[in-house]
Formats: C-alpha cells, sequence, structure tokens
RNA sequence: GCGUCUGUAGCUCAGCUGGAUAGAGCAACGGCCUUCUAAGCCGUGGGUCCCGCGUUCGAAUCGCGGCAGUCGCACCA
C-alpha cells in the first residue's frame, strides 16, 4: 500500500499529475483469479482531481513501482491496477498459517474499548422458543467473533425477575396449583398459559403437597415467585448451556431495586430532563430526539420496565464498558430511541450503545409454516427444536442468515443427512481430513518438519491457501460489521475448495515429499474449520 | 399516519465500507466411485438486482420519491 503512495507521490513531484490530497489507497482481493491477487482501483478514485484518464494514472504509477515481491502489474478496466504476487509469497503465507496452528484465525489484542455484549435475556417465566434460540445463537457467535478479532468482551444476560411478569408467573403458578386441588379459579387475565407452568405446580405439590393450600394468598403467592423464578431460570440456563451458550455475568434486574433505579432518576432529575405530570414522573425523552415523553415512575410510584433499563445501561457505563451491543428481537425496534435519548440524558454517548435487531423466524416443516402463538404458550421451544434437528444444524441454520433478514428454518432441511445441508458439508470435509491423517499414520507417512510447500502447485491448491490466507481480514470484517453470518459463509465456501481439492489432489500413493507438502496442507486447513466452526458453536467432528 | 427491517435466479439467501462479465446452496438437466469418506466432485441452463428520479467517470450498493411484505408505535415487559 504504502509503495503505491509512495509511487504517486513521485509521480507528482516529475509533474506527471496533481492531486490535493490522496484518496485511502484499498487493496481487494479481485473477484477473478484473472485479475491478480489483489488490486486497487487508486487511479479510478484520483481521476477526477488528477484531472487525467485514470489509465494513464495508472500507468504512471505502475512505471515508479519496483518491489522485490511483486511479480507483474497491469492495468485493466476502467483503470484497475492490478497485482500478481511471486509465487514464493504465497507459500510463505502458508508457512505462516501452519507455523500458527490453531491459534491461526486469533487476531492480535485491540487496545480499543471494551465491549459488552448482552442478548437473550428473556423473560424468566417460561421457556425458550426458536426467536430466543436466534438470538442465543447469534450472540455467542458474536462475542466469539469478536473476541477472535482481538476485543475484550464480557456476555451478559439480564434477567428480568421484578415487575409485573414476574407477578403473572406466581400468579398463574398459583391459580395451576389451586386447580390440581380441584379449586375453581378465574385464570390471571395476562397469565402463562404454557404446560411448563402446570408441571411447575405438580412439582410443588409433589414434593410439599397441600402445604400452601390453607396459607393466605400473598402469602403463598410470594413463595410460588420465588420458587417458580428459581425453577425457570435453571431450565433457562440448562436449554441454553445445551445449546453452547453461556454468559460471564448474568445480571438481575432485582439488583436495581431501588438503590441504582433511584439514583438514575435522582442524575435526571438533576439535570433537569424529568418532570412530574399527572402524578406520574416523565423522561423528557422527546429533548432527545423520541416520538413522545416516558413515564418512569408511575402516578402509583412504581417504575416502569423503562426505568430499571435506564438504571441498568448507566450501571454498565459505571462498570467501565466502552461499547455496549444489544441484542433486541424485532419488535422491541421501538424501545432504541428512548433509551438512547435516556443514555443521553445522562450524559453518556449514545453512539456507545449499538442496538442490533434481529428478524422474526418461521419455522418451515414438509413446506408448510409452522403455526406459533405466543399467548396459548403453543410455540415451538428451543429444546423441542434441539430435540428435532440437533445444537449444530440448529446454531448454523440460526446463524447463516444476516441478522436483518427474516429466517425461514426449514426443519427437513437441518435433518437431512445429506449434501444439501450445508452444516454436514463443512463438517464432512472436516472429518475427511481427519481421516486422510488417520490412515497417512498407518501408511507411515512422517510428519515433516519443513514440508515442501512450493510443491503444492495445483490451482485448487493455491485457492486454498489464498482462501486461508483471507481469513484474517474476514474476521476483522464481520467484527467490524457485527455481522456473524459471514463466518458461516466464509467457512462453507473454504469446504468447498477442500472438497474441490480432494477430488483433484491424492495424499496417498504420491511422491513423500508432495504428500508431506499436502497433509501439511489439509492439516491448516482442517484448523481453519475448526477455530470458525468453534466460533459459531459447531463442533468438528473427527469422523462422520 | 409515523417508524424498523426486507425486496437480487423457480425457492432460500449472500454481495451493499460505489468498481471489472451480479454470486452460493437447493431445485432442473448431463457426466464422475476397482485407489485417502459419493454426506463428495465436474459441467449446463437460469436475472427488469421491486419501480422511478438523482449524485457519479462508474449504482444491486449512496440520496430522494413511490410500490409490496414484515414487525412495532403502553403509566406491558
Amino acid at each position: 500500500m504504502q509503495s503505491i503512495a509512495n509511487a504517486a507521490q513521485q509521480a507528482m513531484t516529475e509533474g506527471v499529475f496533481q492531486i490535493e490530497t490522496l484518496p485511502d489507497i484499498i487493496l481487494e482481493v479481485p473477484p477473478k483469479k484473472e485479475f491478480g491477487d489483489f488490486a486497487t482501483n487508486f487511479a479510478m478514485q484520483s481521476a477526477k482531481t488528477a484531472k487525467m484518464n485514470p489509465r494513464k494514472i495508472a500507468e504512471a504509477i505502475i512505471e515508479r513501482m519496483s518491489e522485490p515481491w511483486l511479480e507483474k502489474t497491469e492495468i485493466a478496466g476502467p483503470g484497475f491496477i492490478n497485482f500478481y504476487l511471486k509465487a514464493n509469497i504465497i507459500y510463505d503465507q502458508l508457512a505462516g498459517i501452519i507455523a500458527a496452528g490453531r491459534d491461526y484465525g486469533n487476531l492480535p489484542k485491540k487496545n480499543a474499548a471494551k465491549i459488552q455484549v448482552e442478548y437473550v435475556s428473556a423473560n424468566p417465566t417460561g421457556p425458550l422458543h426458536v426467536g430466543h434460540g436466534r438470538g442465543a445463537a447469534a450472540g455467542s457467535a458474536l462475542v466469539n467473533l469478536l473476541r477472535a478479532a482481538g476485543y475484550e468482551v464480557s456476555s451478559e444476560y439480564y434477567i428480568n425477575d421484578a415487575g409485573n411478569q414476574i407477578d403473572n408467573l406466581a400468579a398463574s403458578v398459583n391459580a395451576r396449583y389451586l386447580e390440581l386441588f380441584d379449586q375453581t379459579v378465574e385464570f390471571p387475565e395476562n397469565g402463562y398459559h404454557g404446560q411448563d407452568i402446570i408441571d411447575t405446580a405438580k412439582r410443588i405439590i409433589k414434593k410439599d403437597g397441600e402445604l400452601y393450600l390453607k396459607m393466605a394468598e400473598t402469602e403463598r403467592l410470594t413463595i410460588f415467585k420465588e420458587l417458580a423464578l428459581k425453577e425457570k431460570l435453571a431450565a433457562l440456563k440448562e436449554d441454553l448451556a445445551a445449546f453452547n451458550v453461556n454468559f460471564d455475568v448474568w445480571f438481575s434486574e432485582r439488583s436495581l431495586h431501588p438503590d441504582d433505579v433511584k439514583t438514575a432518576c435522582q442524575v435526571l432529575q438533576e439535570n433537569g430532563n424529568i418532570y412530574e405530570k399527572d402524578g406520574a414522573l416523565w423522561l423528557k425523552s422527546t429533548a432527545y430526539g423520541d416520538d413522545k415523553d416516558r413515564v418512569v415512575i408511575r402516578d402509583n410510584g412504581i417504575p416502569t420496565y423503562l426505568a430499571a433499563d435506564i438504571a441498568y445501561h448507566r450501571n454498565k457505563f459505571e462498570r467501565g464498558f466502552d461499547t455496549l451491543i444489544n441484542i433486541w428481537g424485532a419488535d422491541h425496534h421501538g424501545y432504541i430511541c428512548r433509551v438512547k435519548a435516556a443514555i443521553e440524558a445522562m450524559g453518556y454517548k449514545p453512539d456507545h450503545l449499538e442496538v442490533l435487531l434481529l428478524q422474526m423466524v418461521s419455522l418451515y416443516r414438509d413446506g408448510e409454516l409452522v403455526k406459533m402463538s405466543k399467548r396459548t404458550g403453543q410455540s415451538v421451544t428451543l429444546a423441542e427444536l434441539i430435540e428435532e434437528v440437533g445444537t449444530d444444524a440448529a446454531r448454523f441454520f440460526f446463524i447463516m442468515r444476516s441478522l436483518d433478514s427474516q429466517l425461514d428454518f426449514d426443519l427437513d432441511l437441518a435433518k437431512s443427512k445429506s449434501s444439501e445441508n450445508p452444516v454436514y458439508y463443512i463438517q464432512y470435509a472436516h472429518a475427511r481430513i481427519r481421516s486422510i491423517f488417520r490412515q497417512a499414520q498407518e501408511a507411515g507417512i512422517a510428519k515433516a518438519n519443513q514440508p515442501k510447500l512450493s510443491l503444492l502447485t495445483d490451482e485448487s491448491e493455491l485457492a486454498l491457501i489464498k482462501k486461508m490466507a483471507a481469513y484474517g481480514e474476514e474476521i476483522e470484517y464481520a467484527a467490524q460489521e457485527r455481522a456473524p453470518h459471514r463466518i458461516a459463509r466464509y467457512v462453507h465456501e473454504l469446504a468447498s475448495e477442500f472438497h474441490s481439492f480432494y477430488n483433484r489432489c491424492r495424499i496417498m500413493g504420491v511422491d513423500q515429499d508432495l504428500a508431506q507438502a499436502r497433509l501439511a496442507l489439509v492439516g491448516a486447513v482442517a484448523n481453519v474449520i475448526c477455530h470458525a466452526l468453534a466460533m459459531l458453536g459447531v463442533s468438528a467432528p473427527e469422523k462422520m
């Protein structure tokens, strides 16, 4: 890059052309291999200010470039400069990848901001469903991705263990409990209808029988609230652990009440961003771009959900995180504006909160949409999904689409153990490599310390090396874009290059030096596949 | 009505930090297993990148305006 800048600079001092400020020089890997190993559109970028034909500029630049690693350059299309690397460069790259071993793909630590990623954070009032599953898969993959890119990341689950919905949970369990003793009770209006609530009531009876029957209702509700919460939370953690999702911090909303909520309100009150109206306290969020002002303390004195969330985000910043990433379902998008408003009102930078919205998931079975209804509790749970398609397929399917896209989840495809299924396609590549190693060992092909990598000249071999060499950039860009689906795509492409190689080149039964070089190559491929799959939370089986 | 996201091959989707002939998987069609896993490979066909206008040397990509779908617009969480 620098040598392009130097050449341009030199051309200018020689008066060939004049540019006031050099544009950023962007090197990219061209879409076709006929366009060289990398290319720049620098000449076209400069064409306007230089008032000169981009091809002429390109010519002036390449005349002034001489680098030892450069095989040749050419001008193509409207003014691209294509660079061809000397062949040995690629083998140096491969040697570097092999030397890095399983660490290849872990980028140097960044000194930049500490990032906190909060995701799932489903209410502990029932089992996780498939929508939460997408959040869980994408969130955990994003955390892994950011860490690989060198960021310091803390992952967190916000437990909504305070407020109405928990009271509704207790009331629902209460109603089921009484029903099981043949009492007629009115089911709470906003109660939870799921089977799991009945199961909870049954477990309570199994353990303590009619112990709570004669209690005062309020007392019973208090006890049931704690029992149910404990049980739901444990189930949640179990489901997530089975889905390769683990959190550094489980943050209880209750811990914010009442002190943190009070402090946050005080801060806002002192800087004049809270006012009283109709007996309630309102956040002046319209001053920060929201549609309307929002109630933080209701007229009955109870804080709203927003109040707790304001305190929570303040707490996050106070803990020293510079960047907060929240992964929310798309149905919460209307909430972003008011939280950012509150953040700004408290004196933090709203840009330091990034909310990633996750679009909805639709399940398809036999080509038919699987209907879901939250109200009646009739929805496919994450546990059922894992049961049906397995963790690997479920995670990969959730991650392979961009977060912005609604996801059509084809259950039959996810289950199929065939070439149609991208998960198996990738895992199969890994298993094949492991199998090769087992057989090579039996055949007594020793692992070379200094394999003769320059023997790798087949186009499929070169393609594999180039693909692996691009892994670092891919991680960097995917992390920057918060786009874990790029890794899913990358590893699928790498697997494809491998399968192609596998059908063209043999390892056993060729010259010993070549066999050793190829073993070293596929060993590196296996490491990269492992690394990428590990980021996605998908296993890399030894055999299939 | 306001806002979010989406609209690209028959289907599901990448590509969007402006660049070369717009890609992948599935589906369709035709080939490849006496040698390391055929859960694989090779090949063929397939496009109004929703529409219009604008910015630009150059637009699937950026801006504005439409159209269609989605989700949301609480003193619920």
